[in-house]
DNA sequence: CTGACAATGAGTCACCTCGACCAGAACCAG
DNA sequence: CTGGTTCTGGTCGAGGTGACTCATTGTCAG
């Protein structure tokens, strides 16, 4: 609870000064897939601990605003991105020595952009850019403070959200191929999907509705895909299962 | 992120005073089952506002500790509950209306205990109670704050938990029947299992482990049922899922 | 124009899981 | 002993899933 305290002796209120007092912050993580591979957007410092490092945006909530509403008013003055879809508050980090100068708690949301083109329209595109998941996970990307653990901590909470809503729909936009739909789920848990199984699972469901239309073809050549559009009654169901196994090994064709 | 902002023009560090400070707590929501309900532990308020009225236990975090140790000692001052399983968080709650006085931004963390007779324990005990959660949810019991939503979160994510970790083992001893196993299940979600299929879910996966011994049979007579341990690889696995379909109103016989 | 190629779209089949159901075993109250 | 209650073990069928095959439809190189 709030103001409960043993110990507290004054009854008639509070006196600030007796309570420890923090910054807090909100960090957004951006993420999409771009070029087959999940990345998330980063920011590159300018101030001064850290400075130079990639980052994640955010900034300071306001007394007057709720933890959504920061979240989102970062989102929209750093990137340009107005909140259509869902911003998701996935973890609060609190570490003493998080912040080398002061005490600051920061809650993590995330959210998830079907292109990347919406977004560099932000007020400080020019030190913004998309980064591989992967190798910040892998630390081959050194980010500042511990964005490296909130960045992983999204991303997990994306896996386990992918299966429990319908998150998969926000990667791709209103309209998709069953191939991108298919390439999401692939590229945030690392497995690979029997193509025809996952048609099959999500049409004998009606989670997704044919438009008639087509999209071209890839460079690849091949027969144009047929573009779908999400049913509503996506959320709530669970469209596609996770598969349990451990990574199977597949005899992946080489490419 | 933390420390970066939009307009910030001391490169050199803090002033402090430019941000807007917050009061940091943590509220912990145990929950336990006690005559087959699911409850949680409260504690009545003796502070100035909502003097007298339910709430859950909680305090300030201090500048020193980390959010999930400072969970970790509000638990084990106010309840006497050393949280030898896990302690998750699953929210952080900042609306600048939520405490009529100041700002302050909650951290929510929620335990599972199996017996509430290890709790008495606590400092507090005096003004500590289980209240049912379905009683706090359907809002014929009052809490202070917005104590009832992190209830209903708590409640919500431990719902989910039981389906992606070895939760429900923390709300039965290290030794239970599947009996009270089944009714964790049952309570949290708010559904019901057929006995002889739950038997079969959890011996076929091999997640539990009998002792040989067994259970005095209840009141109501019946076969003593055998005790079981939960084995070490429960985790990771999906013990039991949750049933997808609507409350289908089973004819429930009436006792 | 023609054939190679790529990816989609559609179908089959075996296997497994899960829900529903039933019957016996173990125990208690009377 | 008898009836009632709970636990335990088993069967049976519907439905879902993985693995696989094959036809279709388009692009592209030549």
């Amino acid at each position: 609870m709030a103001t409960r305290r043993k110990g507290d002796q004054s009854p008639d209120g509070y006196r600030p000064d007796d309570f420890p007092r923090f910054a807090v912050t909100v960090d957004v993580v951006i993420l999409t897939i771009a070029d087959g591979q999940l990345k998330v957007l980063l920011v590159r410092r300018g101030g001064d601990p850290y400075k130079g490092a990639w980052a994640l945006p955010g900034g300071f909530k306001r007394p007057d605003e709720s933890l959504d509403a920061a979240a989102a008013r970062e989102l929209r003055e750093e990137t340009g991105v107005d909140t259509a879809r869902r911003l998701t508050q996935f973890g609060t980090y609190g570490d003493p020595d998080r912040d080398p100068r002061m005490n600051v708690v920061t809650v993590g949301y995330f959210a998830v952009l079907p292109d990347i083109g919406t977004v560099t329209a932000g007020t400080d595109a020019a030190d913004a850019a998309l980064c591989s998941v992967a190798e910040v996970a892998g630390g081959r990307l050194e980010l500042a403070f511990d964005h490296r653990r909130i960045v992983t901590d999204a991303v997990e909470r994306a896996g386990t959200d992918l299966e429990t809503s319908d998150l998969a729909t926000a990667f791709v936009g209103p309209e998709f191929t069953l191939s991108q739909l298919r390439a999401v789920y692939e590229a945030v848990w690392v497995t690979t999907f029997d193509a025809a199984n996952f048609r099959r699972s999500l049409l004998t469901e009606e989670l997704v509705m044919p438009t008639g239309r087509r999209a071209p073809s890839g460079s690849e050549g091949g027969r144009p895909p047929e573009l779908y559009t999400a049913s509503p009654e996506w959320a709530e169901r669970s469209p596609v299962s996770r598969p349990r196994k451990t990574v199977t090994s597949k005899p992946q064709p080489e490419r």
